[in-house]
DNA sequence: CGGACGGTTGATTTGTTTCAACGTGGGTGG
DNA sequence: CCACCCACGTTGAAACAAATCAACCGTCCG
């Protein structure tokens, strides 16, 4: 989804966070040489895995957080019955883990979309660095903070809405974030399958299918496939806000 | 919903947490007379208020945390077109006004749903008693994680359910939290109307209404408007983990 | 090359909403 | 204190959106 791993042949030592491509958008912020320092010095990077790699196990000792610096991720919770849904989906620079806030165990599984390469921050570690430098935690929170509001706006999406809105706003919803990552939020690529959408939409697949078709009939967006191009914003925000103004598209 | 101020002429001075009958469901917990005092001469205890009385506003500045002594609330969010959204139910012992989580101003607005009664924590003086008493701040952490599973479980609640499933839950949620209180879980009194539970659980009033009659003909509960009685508990936990049990009730 | 999974499309079914009418109970004002 | 009124609740009939069932296709991977 967001490729900053491009050179595979990077040394480990090279993987730093002084390095990195993301690290604007990512925990150390803009802040100078010696947060670098410190965060490197703790964070680990790891080489890139393969898509349906899990980074780690729902209900397993929460011991560190996730950081991707390439690719992305699906973080699931499988119910008593067996039922598996998606959560969320993570992008690189998000905290991964912190579903779990404050509890001895993770509250989901992460599972990587496609090939990506992450890095692992253990908690201890992360703790002591919050004691040496405080803007650290102030960046950390500020990103526990705009996940919130994501995960609260995940359930108003599914109350009282028509598929073409649960579609519409997760078309706008990745944009943002794509926007956020200082990307083209207007070249979208779908690493999820159709089932992954309607389980975090709460539609079916068949469903998913259908709307995106619609959208692209009516000239909202190009879909090919995986491959989502935004032509008509305005029309998207019209939509999320007025179910009626989905009906025009018919 | 609950009534723990049968007395409605007690003086403001005799309103403490000493005094209080939900002392040991609420922030003081069992702990000590010290601690007891120490949260008694920063809480504030207001008189009760009539139906429809707002603790607080959406967006207005984020300055206490209240706490029922009696009667019931609804947290609601009104979005960018008007339409009001039911978040929660809080209920005596619940932290409310935390929705806002570190944040400036208010992210939801708290109604009362009947006459209830509440008390006045100003965040300045709480953040002073956890420096003081740090078993205050487990308690109200610990408070804080049960109502993110609360917010957790009303998302997937709302995923791939059916009318029944979602009345299902609802009804063994409120259950749940009236055991938690020391009530009779099987006893419930609906505070709320029709429409506030089909904006909580994304549903019309009409459905809740109808859902609830055929739980009513198939002697799982006993319904009267507002008064529902739990009959027959297992039915409803089959249902909410199989939306075909439900059909047997056709 | 073949198989399996993901994706698309069509036909049908079904649960829920919407619309409409009627009942009811609590609160208010005469 | 009673009567009116209005918001809430219930019930029925019709409309509709999405799920389900089913078939087919493309493509990626073994």
């Amino acid at each position: 989804m967001v490729n900053s791993e491009s050179n595979r042949h990077m040394s480990q030592s090279e993987r730093t966070c002084a390095m990195c491509q993301l690290r604007g958008f990512c925990l150390p912020g803009h802040m100078g040489e010696d947060v670098l320092g410190a965060i490197s010095t703790i964070i680990k990077a790891r080489p890139p895995v393969p898509r349906g790699t899990y980074l780690f196990n729902q209900g397993a000792p929460m011991t560190a957080y996730y950081f991707l610096r390439s690719g992305s991720t699906k973080a699931i919770v499988v119910d008593d019955d067996g039922r598996e849904s998606v959560m969320s989906f993570l992008l690189p620079t998000d905290i991964i883990g912190a579903g779990a806030m404050q509890r001895p165990v993770y509250y989901d599984s992460v599972v990587t979309l496609e090939r990506s390469a992450y890095c692992v921050l253990g908690i201890k570690d992360l703790t002591a660095l919050f004691r040496d430098k405080p803007a650290i935690q102030d960046t950390f929170e500020s990103k526990i903070t705009s996940r919130i509001h994501l995960e609260r706006h995940a359930r108003t999406r599914l109350n009282h809405t028509t598929a073409e809105q649960r579609v519409a706003d997760f078309i706008l919803e990745l944009s943002d974030r794509m926007h956020q990552l200082g990307r083209d939020p207007d070249a979208l690529y779908l690493s999820m399958s159709r089932y992954d959408i309607g389980s975090y939409l709460g539609l079916a697949p068949e469903t998913v299918s259908r709307t995106l078709r619609r959208f692209g009939d009516a000239g909202i967006v190009s879909v090919h496939v995986k491959q989502v191009q935004i032509i008509d914003r305005k029309s998207l925000t019209e939509i999320i806000h007025s179910p009626a103004a989905a009906r025009k598209l018919a």
